[in-house]
RNA sequence: CGGGAUGUAGCGCAGUUUGGUAGCGUACCUCGCUUGGGACGAGGGGGUCGCUGGUUCAAAUCCAGUCAUCCCGACCA
């Protein structure tokens, strides 16, 4: 079996190495795309399915819209276009024949929603319209990497229309909520919510709010985002209501969205030199039983044993598999479900059996321990909580501790210089100032933290009265 | 899109300088023996050497073009 490359050596190779002996995906005969693996995919569709109930428990619904949009709603809302123009898919033929106008593959579709909306919004009776879509999209990117940048991606994107900009930025502040809870909770992966400064927000939004997440070479990637569009499409689509007053309105809007890069997140933030480690919580399966026996009656024995642990731990909604494959031996299944990130490996030999015990190793640390036959159901749900639990903290631990507030731009310089880890730091609000430290630097303003502190100091670049304490790292 | 590197069996690589008809490890198949950290022995199958064209009696090897991947930049979720 091919080695991982140690990620202390060669970070990129590293996480490609995952991805590759995992299975989670491959190359494609297209430039810049991927095939997400049966591994991979298995992993979406739990986020998917997470995701999916905490919007439908906020109030949302699903809907899917077409991948062609014509290429003059791009153009209707100024500032989107500039921003996806340079990077959209453009199909000029179909049928064998030259069409009239152009159909731009989404990159997303805020535009052909809200022509649909135009016809779907005529009272605030109407309103809240909460509207969320799974779907693909295609961004024609110049450089890309499995799950974190490929040309086509797939996601979810929230749309909603609220009648008053209170509501909507209500629902953009929510769902980025809900998009933190679910990084935390299920991903095990610590983020810091804020939001993007002019130069970093969305084409087309007043204002874009994002969670951010530390990976393990200490570069920040954006996890999620959650938009506040003001009237800006409801404008630009000629989308109006009539209020309860009677006058005719535009409604105010939100787009959120999280895509498959959270898989690449996930690989990032967690695993080591020895393969994926997965969060228990999104785990296609979260226990692997791998028996040990010498002989058919040793066999036969154990294997008992095993599948009425497998059945019990199935009883209580564990995600268990037993691997009962005669022609691998157990180091060889040991080293392999390592590679793919399984929670837990129980480890089940004659022994054990005699012992009324299973061999348990935890994929987070080192060590095996035996656990008694009674109570197990009960004993390893607690532990894969605890896996749940120790990965989290060993990620925000990592995140607190390469942290750094810096006082001079010097200061700022020799830490992302180093590449020692994010820099907290005053910040005057100019965008020139901003521009300096990415042109300087290669670091980028990744949020303004919600959390600010009492008092302000002076900007780290420019002297100036500060107006915000902000976030500077070098982002994928 | 610029600079650098690499494409040879599923994976990891040698062979390219100096052209002579392809090899190693691992994985795979068969049999035996094995099973508590990636066993061992014997036998076996698998590659139009990224692709296209050119030079040559002869090309993995030389030349041109092209595609893809990786690293570093510019652009982005």
């Amino acid at each position: 079996m091919a080695k991982i490359t140690p990620r202390a050596s060669d970070y990129s190779r590293w996480y490609l190495d995952i991805i590759n002996h995992a299975k989670l995906a491959d190359y494609a005969p297209v430039k810049g795309c991927m095939v997400i693996r049966p591994n991979g995919y298995a992993l979406w569709e739990n986020m998917q399915r997470v995701l999916d109930q905490m919007f439908k428990d906020t109030g949302h619904v699903n809907a899917y819209f077409p991948m062609f949009i014509p290429e003059s709603f791009l153009k209707k809302e100024a500032e989107h276009v500039e921003g996806f123009a340079p990077e959209t898919a453009v199909v000029t033929h179909g049928g064998g024949k030259q069409l009239e106008e152009p159909l731009i593959v989404r990159p997303t579709s805020e535009t052909i929603i809200w022509d649909m909306y135009k016809k779907w919004i005529q009272s605030y009776r109407d309103l809240p319209m909460l509207i969320n879509q799974w779907a693909n999209v295609v961004r024609w990117e110049m450089r890309t990497r499995l799950f974190l940048r490929t040309t086509e991606f797939l996601w979810q994107e929230g749309h909603t229309a609220h009648a008053t900009a209170e509501e909507a930025e209500a629902e953009t502040r929510q769902m980025l909520d809900v998009y933190a809870h679910f990084a935390e909770e299920y991903m095990a992966m610590p983020v810091i919510k804020g939001r993007k400064s002019e130069a970093e927000k969305f084409a087309g939004a007043d204002v874009t709010y994002c969670i951010e997440a530390m990976m393990q070479d200490r570069k920040a990637l954006q996890a999620g985002t959650s938009h506040n569009l003001g009237q800006n499409f409801a404008k630009a689509f000629e989308v109006r209501f009539q209020d309860r007053d009677g006058e005719l309105k535009h409604p105010y809007s939100t787009s959120w969205g999280v895509s498959t890069r959270l898989i690449g997140a996930l690989i990032m933030a967690h695993s080591d030199d020895q393969g994926l480690i997965l969060p228990p919580r999104l785990a296609p399966t979260q226990v692997v039983i791998v028996p040990i026996a010498r002989d058919e009656d040793e066999r036969a024995s154990v294997l008992a044993a095993a599948e009425n642990i497998q059945q019990q731990l199935k009883g209580v909604g564990v995600r268990v598999k037993l691997d009962d494959d005669p022609k691998q031996k157990p180091g060889w299944k040991f080293a392999e479900y390592e590679l793919l990130g399984v929670p837990l490996r129980l480890e089940l030999g004659p022994r054990d059996v005699a012992g009324e015990q299973v061999m348990v190793a935890r994929r987070d640390i080192k060590g095996k321990t035996a656990l008694p036959l009674d109570g197990l159901a009960e004993s390893i749900s607690a532990l894969l909580e605890s896996v749940q639990q120790g990965i989290f903290e060993r990620a925000r631990d990592f995140r607190d501790s390469h942290i750094f507030e810096a006082s001079s731009y010097d200061e700022l310089k020799t830490i992302i210089g180093e590449e020692k880890g994010w820099v907290k730091a005053f910040w005057s609000g100019d965008p020139e100032d901003e521009a300096r430290v990415k042109e300087e630097t290669k670091a980028t303003i990744r949020c303004i933290p919600f959390d600010q502190p009492e008092t302000l100091g002076s900007c780290i670049v420019s002297g100036k009265p500060a107006r915000y304490q902000v976030l500077f790292a070098k982002a994928y």
